[in-house]
DNA sequence: GTAATAAATTTTTTT
DNA sequence: AATTTATTAC
């Protein structure tokens, strides 16, 4: 039991009380500060009303204060959601309802987990150490697991394997059916079996249509292949962490029923966002038997769901009365977070939607200096990203009213994370501070995941997958046929890799060099894995760096980047620090995959619309609103009208991010896979209300003419808001699409046309030009010849290898074979 | 077994 | 365009 002293309140918290005990009430009487315990009374004494409950508004009062029985509450975005969610555990343990350790608190990331206990620490007025069940499904799908392995199977050591080990393992299964792994590849199964897990199928569950689409009809032998090695490897993947939890609990009642009594209030976040096993999971939890309260409480926002293609069920937030009857349903429609303008773009926006519960935003806010969105265009994504950050610069140094303003309040979500980069190449040489939130994470670079699978081996020696990552890192002479060789040893007589290369060191089977450098190896581990128990374990990590010659490896790398990596592994030391032991350590970097942030620095946050859930900023930027990236064209062939209407919410999410400030990009040239295409405003800014926004001056260098064939929108006339709204401009797209949008983004058609060149007036007048144009002027005889030599804007010198009416196709210097309108060349 | 070179593949979003 | 993977030469 731990006792935590927080300032001048002197709070108990309980880590693990009694098992079942219910807190006394009234209030445990320690140290009655100006803690929990007083506020408790003040609770209890309606004549005056905690000051945690003050200002909040009748709505969310309610959702707060409806502590007996299931609550849904409908959140629309910056309604207070988080607010709810905090004050609501504040108020359970204010007034002494549970303990801390009897709540169970979902997020869906780990970083609302972290706010979420900030928050409630400050509500509280102490650290929420004792809040062990506040964390994702996953994490608390972990503490679950480690509690029972045995039950599922697994001994309480197992590791938590990433996506890169799964696709690894899943190659070498492939490749041991004896199957072709390049026409069944393991990336793909990865992802069927995921998107079983999350609909909480096991082997024999999956459908047979399922099952027969992959690897000549091996599906399920494949996936039960998996989940065997799984077992022998004593690790789980990402969705065992749900799964297991689930039929743990349905072969277990007598521990599903210990849980029930534990988890007195159950709390669930983003629940619009939740996939079938999940759902699962917590209905196993929250459904009690009949006559007991059901205090389960869900917060969502259907209008926010953006999770589909990872299985996520909006439906079960539809769902919720029925699976709970009785029932509360709130809605929180009040905005404290957005000007009119953002919300009346936004509100607007999303009604193209069907099927929503329907929620009205509302603000009281009314000011006259507020500003419209504001929709910019620029020619290609290079200047767009120059535009921004001049854009940007101008809002530092100050806005029309002269106000500066911190670049911590700027944010650019983008749909595609591809599209940083080139905000991150301009940002650097404007030397604006910028960081990228959710982008390349620190753990998951090369030397990063190097040392952890050494300490992975170390803490566990049945990780095979960490001893086929390291065994030959640094080259140690260990190769393919060592690895193979060692790795049927250990088939052959089912022992993990290392117990078999410590084996195989005692016999002959190995020519003497490998033997004597796996002798090494086996010796190394042997003394390391001594050392784990007494030996600090940054030491210990130091150590193993150091002795392994992990660490001269890179010291003796001249490359550019060697530097880097060494301080990088220096960080990875620091950062265990703040840990207890090197196991906690790895659970932690298994589930967080992100390393904190230096919020000191003041700094432009450039992320992906996704991570960007949850957050606001007073100025947002949302770039590449283009047909076939926003709406993502593979969204919409995939999942057709819920494609659409998915990244419809997904545009809503990005708008209402805004607190006062929104501008919204998009181009006419945007580079994919290298090739440069042009491209068409999205309809969604079709989908905007007149009276909430603006088009801010076209920037000339858009070609809104000479654009024969290509009047989809309206944002490419002179007065984009000229016509009428009731008829979208999306409608025109979509019968264009075979035209246009298909052969751009589709990419299994043929080459693509250059469409970038100089018009007649000179370098600043450019203009686009499409297929249309390109036949209707084909007729004429070429002005060039076969062998001619030419110089282009963009790709610099070439020769023209061919010509094909005033299409030509030329060998460039640089840029390789490209197909060019024969406009935009010209002779040298 | 290793290093250099050529070819293929990629980019939607994440716990 | 850039990165990962396969092939070839040493």
């Amino acid at each position: 039991m731990s006792r935590m002293t927080i300032g001048h309140d002197d709070i108990p918290f309980f880590d693990e009380e009694p098992e079942h005990a219910a807190p006394r009430r009234p209030a445990p009487a320690p140290g009655m500060g100006g803690g929990i315990a007083a506020r408790a009374m003040a609770a209890r004494d309606n004549s005056r009303r905690p000051d945690y409950l003050a200002g909040l508004n009748p709505e969310q009062a309610e959702a707060v204060e409806t502590l007996d029985g299931p609550v849904l509450v409908l959140a629309g975005a910056g309604t207070g959601k988080t607010r709810v969610l905090t004050t609501r555990i504040a108020h359970i343990l204010s007034t002494n309802r549970a303990f801390p350790s009897q709540i169970l608190a979902v997020t869906f990331t780990n970083k609302a987990a972290r706010e979420m206990k900030e928050r409630i620490a400050l509500l509280v007025g102490g650290a929420v150490e004792g809040m062990p069940w506040l964390g994702t499904f996953h994490s608390i799908g972990v503490k679950l697991l480690r509690r029972h392995s045995e039950l599922v199977g697994l001994s309480s050591s197992f590791t938590i394997l990433d996506t890169d080990d799964v696709v690894r393992l899943i190659k070498q299964l492939i490749q041991a059916e004896g199957l072709d792994d390049k026409r069944w590849p393991a990336k793909q199964f990865a992802g069927m079996i995921d998107t079983w897990k999350n609909k909480g199928l096991g082997p024999a569950d999956i459908p047979e249509g399922d099952s027969r689409a992959f690897a000549n009809g091996k599906g399920r032998e494949l996936y039960a292949a998996y989940q065997n090695r799984l077992k022998t490897l004593n690790a789980c993947d990402f969705g065992d962490l749900l799964l297991h939890p689930i039929n743990m609990f349905r072969q277990n009642p007598d521990i599903l029923k210990d849980y029930h009594q534990r988890f007195r209030y159950i709390l669930v976040d983003e629940y619009q966002d939740t996939n079938t096993a999940q759902y699962m999971w917590l209905r196993l939890l929250a459904q009690r038997p009949k006559g007991e309260l059901q205090n389960v409480c869900c917060v969502g926002d259907d209008d926010q769901s953006i999770y589909g293609w990872r299985g996520a069920e909006v439906d079960n937030i539809l769902r919720f009365e029925k699976d709970f009857p009785g029932a509360k349903v709130i809605k929180l429609e009040r905005n404290y977070r957005s000007t009119e303008h953002i919300l009346g773009a936004a509100a607007h926006l999303i009604a193209h939607n069907e099927g929503r519960l329907g929620k009205t935003l509302f603000t009281d806010r009314s000011d006259p200096n507020d500003i419209k969105v504001q929709v910019h265009a620029s020619w290609d994504s290079e200047e767009e990203a120059r535009a921004i950050g001049e854009e940007i610069e101008q809002l530092q140094r100050s806005d029309s009213s002269g106000v500066r303003h911190n670049l911590n309040d700027m944010a650019i979500l983008v749909r595609a994370s591809f599209q940083m980069r080139e905000f991150e190449d301009r940002f650097v040489t404007l030397g604006l501070n910028y960081r990228v939130v959710g982008g390349p994470r620190f753990y998951e670079r090369l030397e990063i995941r190097d040392a952890m699978a050494y300490f992975r081996l170390v803490c566990q020696p049945a990780d095979d997958l960490a001893f086929e990552r390291i065994i030959n890192t640094p080259k140690r002479g260990l190769g393919d046929t060592t690895v193979r060789a060692l790795h049927d040893y250990a088939r052959v007589r089912d022992i993990p890799m290392l117990a078999a290369a410590a084996d195989i060191i005692e016999t002959d089977e190995m020519k003497p060099k490998p033997r004597k450098a796996l002798f090494d190896v086996v010796q190394s581990f042997r003394r390391w894995q001594g050392l784990l128990e007494n030996t600090p374990h940054t030491e210990l990590a130091e150590q193993i760096l150091e002795e392994s010659g992990y660490t001269d490896m890179w010291k003796n790398d001249k490359s550019a980047e060697a530097p880097g990596r060494l301080e990088n592994l220096k960080e990875l030391i620091r950062s265990m620090d703040s840990f207890e032991s090197m196991r906690g350590f790895l659970e932690h970097v298994a589930l967080v995959m992100d390393a904190e942030q230096n919020e000191d620095l003041d700094a432009v946050s450039i992320m992906t619309l996704h991570s960007a859930k949850g957050l606001e900023f007073d100025t947002v930027f949302l770039p590449g609103w283009e047909e076939g990236l926003f709406p993502h064209q593979r969204s919409l062939d995939e999942s057709g009208r819920a494609g659409l209407e998915e990244e419809r919410r997904l545009a809503y999410v990005g708008l209402t991010r805004a607190k006062r400030r929104c501008h919204i990009w998009f181009v006419s040239n945007r580079r994919i896979h290298g090739l440069w295409q042009s491209t068409i405003p999205s309809r969604f800014l079709d989908e905007l209300p007149e009276t909430h926004v603006e088009v801010a001056e076209m920037e000339q260098s858009y070609g809104g003419y000479g654009r024969g064939g290509y009047g989809q929108s309206r944002f490419d006339k002179a007065d984009p808001f000229a016509n009428s709204y009731s008829t979208p401009g999306w409608k025109r797209a979509q019968a264009n699409k075979t035209d246009a949008t298909r052969d751009n983004w589709g990419s299994r058609s043929g080459h693509a046309v250059e469409r970038i060149g100089y018009g007649e007036s000179g370098p600043k007048t450019r203009t686009i030009d499409g297929e249309l144009v390109a036949k209707s002027t084909s007729t004429e005889p070429s002005r060039f010849s076969i062998g001619d030599r030419v110089f282009h804007i963009k790709f610099g010198n070439g020769n023209v290898s061919e010509i094909e009416g005033n299409k030509l196709t030329i060998d460039f210097d640089r840029a390789g074979q490209k197909r060019v309108l024969d406009g935009f060349v010209e002779r040298v």
